[in-house]
DNA sequence: AGGCTCATGACTC
DNA sequence: GAGTCATGAGCCT
């Protein structure tokens, strides 16, 4: 992990996702893990570089980022029952300028609808650049919240995933979404 | 409906 | 530069 970032846990009745946390903001989440053995600790993991030494500044970030937990895991669980949630966490998703502009993209696409990747590329001023979207897409840390399972090929047909495309169809599927097939 | 080609922008090596 | 993409449109059968 990387230095300086904060790894929880989110437990939904689809499996442990893991949420990851800089100083700024939620910088990553992560689909449940397909193997299935559980470890006795079920508590809350935290881990960090403490080079700095500075402990006052760290309890300060710690509170901080279990408000943000909160409000990731009370977000997370209203989209996986398909309602949109009240409140987002701050998101720091490290990226390219082309990728930070296609994920603001997705963050505007309400729940149950869908857009297509060309629709995404028009948007950003870009309209040819469908494939580099679908690339912006599998490269988002933050499935899920920032909801690139809503981007879908002309068409109507599904598209890809880059965790299991059940994944996309489950999420699709809780938000009410119909889709061939 | 399915298969093939080609244009295409961003990214990686 | 060449190769890789979570695409899309066009054109065939």
């Amino acid at each position: 992990m990387k230095n300086g970032w904060f790894q929880l846990p989110i437990a939904t009745r689809d499996g442990q996702f893991i949420a990851r946390y800089s100083e700024n903001g939620l910088a990553e989440l992560d689909f449940p893990s397909c193997d299935r053995r559980r470890r006795g600790n079920e508590s809350q993991t935290l881990s960090l570089d403490e080079s700095d030494g500075d402990s006052r500044r760290l309890l300060l970030v710690l509170a901080k980022i279990r408000a943000w937990h909160r409000v990731t895991e009370s977000a997370l669980q209203s989209i996986l029952a398909g309602r949109m949630p009240k409140n987002f966490p701050p998101l720091d998703a490290a990226g390219t300028a082309f990728q930070q502009s296609v994920w603001q993209e997705l963050r505007k696409i309400p729940l149950g609808q869908t857009k297509s990747y060309g629709e995404i590329a028009a948007k950003i001023g870009k309209p040819k650049a469908v494939r580099a979207v679908g690339s912006a897409c599998g490269a988002n840390p933050i499935p899920v919240l920032v909801p690139c399972h809503r981007v879908i090929a002309a068409h109507g047909k599904l598209g890809g995933f880059s965790g299991r495309l059940g994944w996309k169809c489950k999420l699709l599927s809780a938000e009410g979404v119909q889709f061939p097939d």
